[in-house]
DNA sequence: CTCATCTCAGTAAGACTGATATCA
DNA sequence: CTGATATCAGTCTTACTGAGATGA
């Protein structure tokens, strides 16, 4: 079992994501904040639903989180004068701050997370692991509802 | 962000475990059923502690998972003539079938996993991940309690 | 008494479902 | 009315914490 593929990323992912929540953890931040805050910055104000599907965050949870970002005063949520089915987020200046210092938490994580791996065998690893992500993303197997 | 190796890896990994857990779940089971009943024919007898640092799955959540497999048959729950603090698990014959059936469906979904790459990229990746694994395995990092 | 073992209740993160209110 | 949007409550899996009970 323990060569079985599935098991082998699922477990490695397991570490990668116990490190990075505990990295995040320590600055009271969650993968969901960081997620939102990079979308954010990344592709520019949004309705929810748009930012749930690009941040691949689920919509219910985009709530909670856009709440919780607010209240910290990282992201403004206004209602969209063009619809008013729709909210608008955006990023504060603030937000912008706090980004600065998670994205410096997850990219000293990166290092933890790849510690014994060669500068070769990470380009490796990362290269094989788009084609996997690619490959699945766009095939999304039994997700359709 | 959707280049960082924890990002590919947690999100390969959640697709590796949607599809696994759709597997098994079209035969009645969970990934906790399987790692059990596998630890139970890999390595033999033993009790509920033993149990769970074989298999990584936490006593608590072994007690709940041995219920199931005993209420079907699948394992045997005994007391320890020995130590009457210990339980000893076992697997049943109709456990070992059940196994095999499992194992069957974990199998082919490795190859649903995998689609995208090729023979010596597959080799390529369980031995990166391997590395990876074995790594933190070994230095919990801040697991200690 | 201390320590190990097992059990039970509860929590947390992430992903997701279903119901509802609002509005285009 | 239909369909999109946001919200709310709840489920599922995996992982873990803390509080007992039992017995070595």
């Amino acid at each position: 079992m323990t060569e079985l593929p599935s098991w082998l990323l699922t477990q490695s992912a397991l570490h990668a994501h116990r490190l990075v929540g505990e990295g995040l953890a320590e600055v009271g931040a969650r993968g969901y904040h960081y997620r939102l805050l990079t979308t954010l910055a990344e592709d520019g104000p949004a309705s929810q639903n748009t930012l749930g599907r690009r941040s691949g965050i689920h919509a219910s949870d985009l709530v909670a989180t856009i709440n919780e970002l607010a209240e910290d005063g990282y992201v403004r949520r206004e209602p969209d004068p063009s619809d008013r089915r729709r909210n608008v987020v955006s990023l504060t200046a603030e937000g912008r701050r706090r980004l600065r210092r998670l994205d410096t938490a997850v990219q000293r994580i990166q290092d933890r997370v790849l510690a014994p791996l060669s500068a070769e065998q990470r380009t490796q690893l990362t290269e094989l692991l788009r084609i996997l992500l690619d490959h699945h993303t766009n095939r999304p197997g039994s997700a359709a509802t």
